[in-house]
DNA sequence: GTATTTAGTGGACGTTGTACACATTATCAA
DNA sequence: TTGATAATGTGTACAACGTCCACTAAATAC
């Protein structure tokens, strides 16, 4: 402390030296391993910045709270579902409207969702865990359009949006155009589609169906996605 | 403190005078309201105590620890929703075999399903709690037949139980004798019927879809029993 | 009536999220 | 270049939580 700036080489705590954002990508980077291994209740936040290697009011320069973090986690569980996703359904080959090609991609949507809730059911869970926000506040009254509703899509969905819904939704207008669901079906097909596929994520990953046997978990996996098949075929 | 036992009628702290089991189904009872408005992780072993009326350590005579209260209270939300739904196929006339009544009764199971997720969506997450045991462990490598498996059925399934699945099961098999569900289709189809139920429930209540307007609601609803019913017809 | 179990109290410790004050570095205007 | 200002990290502190230990009073068993 005699000088006024002394011996900058020796060992000055380098303090500052992160490139900018580097904390704040570490962060979610750290959180998202917590994620990964123990679901959302594990990302905590001093535990991430002790990982990064800074003192934990640190993390207020980049989050709000401590929900603010788990928020952007979540984020990034949800954008490592949708990349598994589409890898999944780039690994298919043949062109658009190819019946063949159509049902594969379909059946690689719900592969890859069911494999990623398998494989990391942490980050699955975060995926659609809900930042405390309120969390189970009075019913809600006429909440408006904030939060993603029915996924406003643009004008006529020009870019296609990587969400989970967004490529179910390729899928199945694939399979309208290949002429294996029928046009007066297609309107709003995706929703029981996909809560038939996540549900059995969320039973067999987290619920009441969790360690059934290997075995029987693939003949869940068939039942269900004949089930599906039913259902687009119609009655 | 002159006499052994002075003045018992002063206010000796008024200790221990509760009847037998009173503090535990309280601490039940509290941590049920807790969840109620706050899913499982409002259920905090100090505010619990707090509202039996007891000091914090007094929970560790009936509970190992927060995760055993939480396991109670998770059992406890998962009776209340059984309850609703038992409530609900009641409701609904006419007798065994009749295909009116059949239909009536599956529907009734999971209306009261949609509506317990919606109305109480703190206990329905709280009810599929998995209480943190080790959570998010490694995938598990053969666990054996521990946790409630696929539901182990008695003999012949004599006495019914009250669990979700097992009212589905009892509403699908009545749907097969009223010969409105084909014998060679009814193997297993509980398990579709309710993962699509379920991932509605969740999706539309805490889930991505939660906050879609009441009027979307109601539509939604409406798809996913239609699915279901196409489902249950086959292809 | 005494001994033993049961069920509550009191105090303490470590960990968490977070607030406030401070220090240092980066950025930009003069 | 210099000096103001914003951005970012540190230190200290506090309340709340889960849980451990020692102690004590009531209920029960002998």
């Amino acid at each position: 402390m005699t000088a006024s700036r002394p011996a900058k080489e020796t060992h000055q705590v380098e303090r500052r030296r992160r490139p900018r954002g580097a904390v704040r990508d570490g962060l979610v980077a750290a959180g998202l391993e917590l994620a990964r291994t123990g679901g959302p209740d594990a990302v905590v936040l001093r535990e991430a910045t002790r990982m990064v290697g800074v003192v934990p009011n640190a993390a207020y320069r980049h989050f709000a709270d401590r929900d603010e973090l788990l928020a952007a986690v979540c984020a990034a569980a949800m954008d490592e579902l949708a990349a598994r996703m589409a890898a999944g359904v780039a690994r298919v080959p043949g062109r658009h409207g190819d019946p063949d090609a159509a049902r594969g991609r379909l059946g690689a949507i719900g592969t890859a969702y069911l494999a990623f809730a398998r494989e990391e059911p942490g980050l699955f869970a975060t995926a659609f865990a809900l930042p405390h926000q309120h969390a189970y506040g009075i019913p809600d009254t006429a909440t408006g359009p904030d939060r993603t509703g029915p996924e406003s899509t643009g004008p006529e969905s020009t870019v296609q949006d990587r969400t989970p819904l967004g490529q179910l939704r390729t899928a199945l207008d694939e399979l309208a155009d290949a002429g294996l669901l029928d046009r007066s079906r297609r309107d709003g097909i995706e929703y029981p589609v996909w809560a038939t596929v996540h549900g059995l994520a969320v039973l067999a990953g987290s619920g009441p169906l969790r360690d059934v046997p290997e075995a029987a978990r693939h003949h869940l996996d068939e039942l269900i996605f004949g089930f599906i098949q039913d259902g687009l075929a119609g009655g």
